[in-house]
DNA sequence: TAAGTTGTTGTAAAAACTTGCAATAAGGAT
DNA sequence: ATCCTTATTGCAAGTTTTTACAACAACTTA
C-alpha cells in the first residue's frame, strides 16, 4: 500500500492532496493485472480504506484519469473501466466472445499525427479500443 | 415515419420484426443531424410511439446496434450516444469544450489492416472517438 | 383470414452512476 | 505545534441504465 505513496508530490506539487481513499484506489490499481470496473475498485479498495464510498470512487477514478495517472478504457458493453498509466496501449476487444488483446501505441503514432495536421487538434493521446472478430471466433 | 418502413425487409430476412416502437427510434435516427443519447431519443421517439418505454429504447438501440443499423459511439463524457450507420466517419472530441469534428474514415482504412495483420483478428470496422484539444481551446 | 410460434414489449424492481452540500482533514503558513 | 484555507469526503437523494418475467403482437403457415 505504500507503493500509492510515490505519487503523493506529483499530487501536491498540482495543488492536489494525497488521501487514504486515493491511496488505496492507486494501490489497488498498480496490483492489478487488467484493467477493472468502479465497482471491483470499490469492492477491493473498501478493504484498504473502511469507509470508502462509492461516490468516492467515481469522483477519485475520474480525477486521476485527468490528470493522467490512470486511464480510461471502455469495455466492449460500452462500460468505463479503468487501468494505471504508463505503459501504452490499446485493445482490441471481440465482438463475440469478449477476448481481447493489446495493441501497442508505436502502431497507432503516426495515425495520431496525421489527425493532428488534418484537424487542428492537438494532444490527441487518448486510449483507444477496437472492436473485431478474434481467430477462435472465426473459425466457428 | 414511413421512411423507417425501409427497413422491414432486413430485419424480416434475418428473423426479426418491424415495430412501431422500432420504426419510432428509427425514424427519430434518420431525421437527427447528430448523434443522440437515450434520454434524448426516447423523449422524441415517445411522440410518435405512444406508450414506448425506456428499457424498450436501450433494448432497441444495443439491438439495431448489433444488426450494424445504428453506430454506438461515446461521448466525451463516456455516455454512448447513437446515430444511424453509414457514412462512416469517426470523432475527435475536444477535452476541454467538448467540442467535436469528424474524421473520414478513409484515414482509419490502413492502420485497420495492419491491425487485422497483426492481430489476427477480422472485420475490425468499430467507430472510434478520440480525444484532444481543439483549436480554440489551445489559445486559452 | 384465422391460429400458432416466438420475437418484443411493458412492468416493476434492482443495480449502476451522478449530484449537492455540509462536514472533514491535508498540507501550507505562522 | 497550532491555525487556516480549501481540496476532498461522506451522506442522502436523484437520475440513468439494466434485468427478469409475464403479457403481447408481428409474422408465418395453413
Amino acid at each position: 500500500m505504500t507503493c500509492a505513496l510515490e505519487y503523493a508530490p506529483q499530487l501536491r506539487a498540482r495543488g492536489y492532496r494525497m488521501t487514504p481513499q486515493r491511496m488505496a484506489i492507486l494501490h489497488v490499481l498498480r496490483h492489478a493485472e487488467t484493467h477493472l470496473s468502479p465497482a471491483e475498485i470499490y469492492k477491493k479498495a473498501r478493504l484498504e480504506a473502511p469507509g470508502l464510498t462509492e461516490p468516492t470512487v467515481y469522483r477519485t477514478l475520474e480525477f486521476l484519469a485527468d490528470i493522467a495517472l490512470v486511464r480510461p478504457s471502455f469495455s466492449s458493453s460500452g462500460h468505463l473501466t479503468y487501468e494505471m498509466a504508463g505503459n501504452d496501449h490499446h485493445h482490441i476487444v471481440c465482438r463475440d466472445c469478449g477476448g481481447e488483446v493489446e495493441v501497442e501505441h508505436t502502431l497507432l503514432e503516426s495515425l495520431y499525427r496525421l489527425l493532428e495536421t488534418t484537424s487542428g487538434y492537438r494532444s490527441i493521446n487518448s486510449h483507444v479500443t477496437f472492436f473485431g472478430v478474434c481467430p477462435n471466433c472465426q473459425a466457428k
